[in-house]
DNA sequence: AAGAGTTTCAACCGCCGTTCA
DNA sequence: GTGAACGGCGGTTGAAACTCT
């Protein structure tokens, strides 16, 4: 089966938006929101489809668009959000307020992936999420009373935890990372407070270092954030071990 | 000054996951 | 259970701007 166009070509206009388009689509969504973006165009009285209305109004016209040149702060956080995530591209935007993906994503091609060779940035991503899952475990060990494990976890053996989201396995309010042939380990707000209590900063843990800087610090209470990265750091352990 | 080559970035395309009838 | 509709995403394109010769 064809899948139908995500909307009708005929007629519809491509191309730059110009100052007049903007302002319709910003007083439209002003008054009446983007509840449908298929019908929006009609709605609205512009010749344009809704796939790109909503990319424009995505990334120019919201009234929390950042414009101008990104900060040092900025692409510094940019790279290391790329060496744990990839080219997830919607993913590292969340995490730069008022920046959208496709801003993200123009300027790693452009400017930040030459600055990163490719052997090198394997290498520290292996050893970062090494360190990473090492520290988690840990905490968690500590936190149900026992002894540190020991050997050493290998990357490959890191890529054999899985995370499943709250309430799957874990009770309501956690994550658990299971491991093939141990208990779960329950990641849940009081590890993260305990693991935040170490030394009483989240750089304590040992997270990737470029992850310390004080442009891309969250919140000690941002327990969303970290229980995020935990499985974006999961699903790219995954992708390396491949 | 002008043509060629390079860079930038707004916008499009097609795919995927989710929702709903 | 199935398929259409839809929103969202990442890859790619191409025109404009810029730099070099």
């Amino acid at each position: 089966m064809v899948r139908a166009p995500c909307c009708d070509k005929m007629g519809m206009k491509k191309g730059p938006w110009t100052e007049e388009e903007d302002q319709i689509l910003v007083s439209y969504i002003q008054t009446h929101g983007h509840e449908n973006w298929r019908a929006l165009p009609k709605l609205a009285g512009l010749m344009r489809c809704g796939k790109s209305c909503r990319l424009r109004w995505m990334n120019y016209l919201r009234p929390d668009i950042k414009r101008g040149n990104f900060s040092e702060e900025e692409e510094e956080a940019i790279i290391s959000l790329h060496q744990l995530l990839g080219n997830r591209w919607s993913a590292i935007a969340a995490r730069l307020p008022g920046r959208t993906d496709n801003e993200i994503k123009n300027v790693w091609h452009t400017h930040l992936k030459k600055r990163v060779q490719p052997k090198e940035k394997k290498a520290s991503t292996e050893a970062d999420l090494e360190s990473f899952f090492l520290r988690t475990s840990a905490g968690a060990e500590r936190r149900a009373g026992n002894p540190p494990t020991s050997p050493r976890q290998s990357c490959s053996e890191v890529s054999s935890l899985t995370a499943t989201t709250a309430g799957e396995s874990a009770g309501t309010n956690g994550v658990s990372i299971e491991e093939e042939c141990g208990k779960p380990l329950e990641i849940n707000e009081s590890f993260w407070e305990d693991a935040l209590a170490m030394d009483g900063s989240v750089t304590s843990m040992d997270f990737p270092s470029e992850f310390q800087g004080s442009s891309f610090s969250p919140e000690e209470d941002d327990v969303d954030f970290w229980l995020n990265v935990l499985r974006d750091a999961g699903d790219m352990s995954e992708m390396l071990a491949s």
